[in-house]
DNA sequence: CCCGGAAAGGTCAAAAAAAGTCAAAAAACA
DNA sequence: TGTTTTTTGACTTTTTTTGACCTTTCCGGG
């Protein structure tokens, strides 16, 4: 018998092929109620099975009404983007490194001119100088959610 | 489900452009009876969705014959914009207003979904979550930038 | 003219309805 | 047996919903 986090994985990934979607929204406490569980365990699985770094993405809405939604990032099968993300993730990155970056999917086309000017205007050190030191990790996580999000956009 | 306060959003905003207006009034109680709530409701919704950084301007009367009227702002020109950028352009400022303020600039055309993804996932409270205190500054600092930024590109 | 009641809308805080965090306990594994 | 993964539950945070009480305005009678 496979484990309960393992089942709960594979409940969702079912319900997203099945629907030939790649998003879906859930309950938390429903989803625990569907497998008897405490709802904690559901955090347990988005955090070890849909992480960023293997090709999903999950928001979520807190309070009355609150909900999640998973979203498989067109790049389950690329290997190389994901070690871009995870390799981002939780990291530092200086403004140079983070332009010359930004650069090179300007270049490649992956996002245009107008793109490059406004995220390269929200990571500058005039931008983020409110946050001191911590300045480059707050410039890494950035360019994880614009590498994410143009992920999310192209499809 | 959405939650009531949403639908109460949606049938407002719906009002609005199927008379294709940009100012309708209203019974508070009319529309609390409508959606079966108490009247306090509607005016959650309307702080929560119909702000001046939302690009909705409330105003209302009490007393015997009393409504409020909700009127839609719109930035018309580079001026316009100027001054939006001035008064927005606080030392600190919140996930939330921030969002609203973008979904406003979303819903009259100066910025398109894509830079509204990119912009609100570079501004969210996990980007920024190594700002820690800082957060909000940070979050104005680059609101600012980006503005300016728009502005540059002759929206 | 003044007053009091009725008919609005406003405020604020508590309750309810979600989801998130974190660390201890249990189970599985090597 | 020691380590890693999974499971659980107590506590926290966020957002929405509700209700009791407050203020403003209008109108009619004295």
């Amino acid at each position: 018998m496979s484990t309960l986090a393992s089942r709960i994985e594979r409940y969702i990934k079912d319900m997203m092929d099945a629907a030939d979607l790649n998003s879906v929204e859930l309950k938390r406490k429903d989803l625990a109620e569907v497998f008897s569980c405490v709802p904690s365990q559901i955090n347990y699985v988005l955090e070890t099975r849909f992480r960023d770094e293997q090709g999903y993405h999950v928001v979520s809405r807190r309070g009355a009404g609150g909900c999640f939604q998973i979203i498989r990032l067109e790049v389950t099968d690329d290997q190389e983007m994901k070690d871009l993300i995870a390799a981002v993730s939780g990291s530092e990155m200086s403004f140079r490194t983070a332009e010359g970056f930004l650069g090179r999917l300007l270049e490649e086309g992956v996002i245009n001119r107008g793109e490059y000017m406004l995220i390269t205007s929200m990571i500058s050190k005039e931008a983020l100088s409110a946050a001191g030191e911590r300045q480059d990790q707050v410039r890494a996580a950035m360019i994880k959610n614009v590498l994410i999000t143009l992920l999310r956009m192209d499809y």
